[in-house]
DNA sequence: GTCTATAAAGCGATAGAC
DNA sequence: GTCTATCGCTTTATAGAC
């Protein structure tokens, strides 16, 4: 049986929850070591670039789970309505129905953006071309399909907001329903 | 003249800027000493409690703000219609077309939320308060008024989070453009 | 690859002079 | 009310033994 951390991949779900958790300013190297059960020398030896390394490949690990599971069928596939019902359930699922929040989304608030700029603009970029390309394919028109992809992306980030907030996670769920009710009756033209 | 920072509120808006900027653990106290123009003396002067009184001094004043200037008005104005038309100008002006984001949403993504839950869920409480009363007297119905509401609210703070992602303030503009024609257009009942 | 020790700087907060 | 000095602690990061 290998070890729980062998290699560098292994700790980064452990370092994706302490940055959801704290922050990036917010999560110190101790609380790391904590929660990965791994030294700080273990932790530079995986990571030489030290916290901002930690973070970049936790940013880059959501947006390749996304990318993997959520982005690249809905670029190709040929039944766009089912992809776009596995997009919400992937959502639904990945976000634990409101639980957890965005760290992608969180890290965009404050100056922490100003270090992951490129990683953070790459996740929302790619999220809206993957579901504009497929809402076109549903019979969006090519304006309607941009906008209709940009407010979807707005609400589920916003009820994520809004569910912590509250600490009510139905309004995530409500969200999403809302959303799925409303591109099924929506006229698709501009 | 008086002289710039005389007594404790008017330290807020500064205090407000660094928050906003660096997050809460993210704002330490000599950039607050140096953005403010208070020595650390002045600021444990005006504020006893440190940095938490100073955050929760901050989210008071952002909540009195649209108490003052939104809340207050959409819940017995005879001219509900106008109000809401209102509160877009004023959510417009205040996080500046999308350039600003919203501090009480950022601070709830992160444990930052455990030191000020009780401010944070009074905050959008009142808004969707305030917003479901105006809805309903413009004659949605009761269900439909509270999910529209929740509705605007999910879509406002998600714009601000995909503006700041994107660095494109368009998607906000946007956004309040997309839910003023909705609330114009949709059948208003169950 | 993991540990301990340690450096050097920054942190929030306090004390006391003025 | 504002300042400087300082406390005690935590921070990130490195060095070197194993």
């Amino acid at each position: 049986m290998p070890r729980e951390i062998a290699e560098r991949r292994d700790a980064i779900p452990a370092l994706g929850e302490v940055f959801r958790e704290h922050g990036f300013s917010g999560s110190s190297l101790a609380e790391i070591s904590q929660h990965t059960g791994l030294g700080k020398g273990s932790l530079y030896h995986f990571f030489p670039g030290g916290k901002t390394e930690m973070a970049e490949a936790v940013l880059d690990d959501v947006t390749n789970w996304f990318e993997e599971n959520v982005f690249s069928t809905m670029l190709d596939s040929k039944h766009p309505e089912g992809v776009i019902r596995s997009m919400f359930e992937a959502v639904n699922c990945y976000f634990r129905s409101g639980e957890r929040t965005c760290l992608v989304g969180a890290f965009a608030l404050n100056d922490t953006r100003d270090r992951f700029g490129d990683r953070i603009s790459k996740y929302f970029n790619a999220w809206t071309d993957a579901l504009t390309s497929a809402l076109k394919r549903t019979g969006f028109s090519e304006k309607n399909a941009a906008e209709t992809a940009e407010d979807i992306i707005v609400s589920i980030q916003g009820a994520l907001v809004l569910a912590r907030s509250k600490q009510d996670a139905e309004v995530f769920i409500r969200t999403l329903k809302r959303l799925q009710r409303r591109i099924a009756t929506e006229p698709h033209g501009v």
